[in-house]
DNA sequence: ATCCTCCATGATATAACATAACATTGCTGG
DNA sequence: CCAGCAATGTTATGTTATATCATGGAGGAT
């Protein structure tokens, strides 16, 4: 935990990227769950911990995270979560418990993967699987 | 798409569902455009039709429209799609464009795929993909 | 040292998305 | 007839997210 804010902090260093009080403060509350939270949620431990929280604090700090991979949004809960191994390059999947409501992040090596592997490796039984790519259609990829 | 919509209605003749004007109103709406569409843009749509136009009457029909697989909802859009193959067992994943809000949906047949694999059989460039699972985590499953 | 610019934060307001809760209607079967 | 149920009507409110403009503080250029 205290281990991977540090390693936050070095990314940050090494790339010019100014891990703030508050940008840090938001980290270490994903990181102390296992679980998806909103932003709100975080709004109020903020306040708590002495921060403002009108709700621009949160998401500022939460599209920091999320754009340096420190965390990601999980959209079927509009919440979010830390990151456990950053690292630019990555596209997750996520395996969400509908009873502990914990969430798993499993790496999708390159894209390339399919949800029932990652799920039967780590013993997830999947229900419902939300699979949305973004990107450049056939035609607009052509245009280019 | 009138296809469609009458594919829907015989479905639901043959299932005991209910498939009431605004129902089939919101499936029209949804089905006569290939991008996702918000629920009150619907809203508005319905009104110019003489439907009332209360939130909870968009979210009702596309509730009954999601639950029945008529529809499907695009968690990173907030909004929602006309399915273009329905059949109640199915696990979409969705291709959306970026430069023309397209949305495609692709078949994820049995849950076995990888998105690469779909992306590049439909000429789809990927930039970012989001994939979440839900269902029971290994502990869960086993205290079942 | 002064000023300028940039980035982050402060603060207010409002937009966009979604549901709770209760009333009403109209069908269907006893 | 009327009890029960599904759908819809209606009002209100809850939840998530962003636009906009003001302020502050660090670091570079002259």
């Amino acid at each position: 935990m205290e281990k991977n804010i540090q390693e936050a902090e070095q990314y940050c260093k090494e790339n010019g990227l100014n891990f703030t009080p508050v940008r840090r403060k938001v980290l270490e509350i994903l990181l102390h769950k296992n679980t998806a939270i909103g932003a709100y949620e975080i709004l109020d431990l903020l306040r708590e911990a002495g921060f403002k929280n009108q709700p621009p604090v949160a998401y500022r700090a939460l599209d920091f995270l999320v754009q340096n991979g420190f965390a990601h949004k999980i959209e079927q809960l509009n919440s979010f979560i830390g990151c456990t191994h950053p690292g630019k390059d990555h596209s997750p999947a996520f395996m969400i418990c509908r009873n502990c409501d914990s969430v798993s992040e499993e790496e999708a090596l390159t894209r390339n993967f399919s949800v029932s592997q990652i799920a039967s490796k780590s013993g997830f039984t999947v229900e419902k699987a939300v699979i949305e790519a973004r990107g450049l259609c056939h035609s607009c990829t052509s245009l280019a």
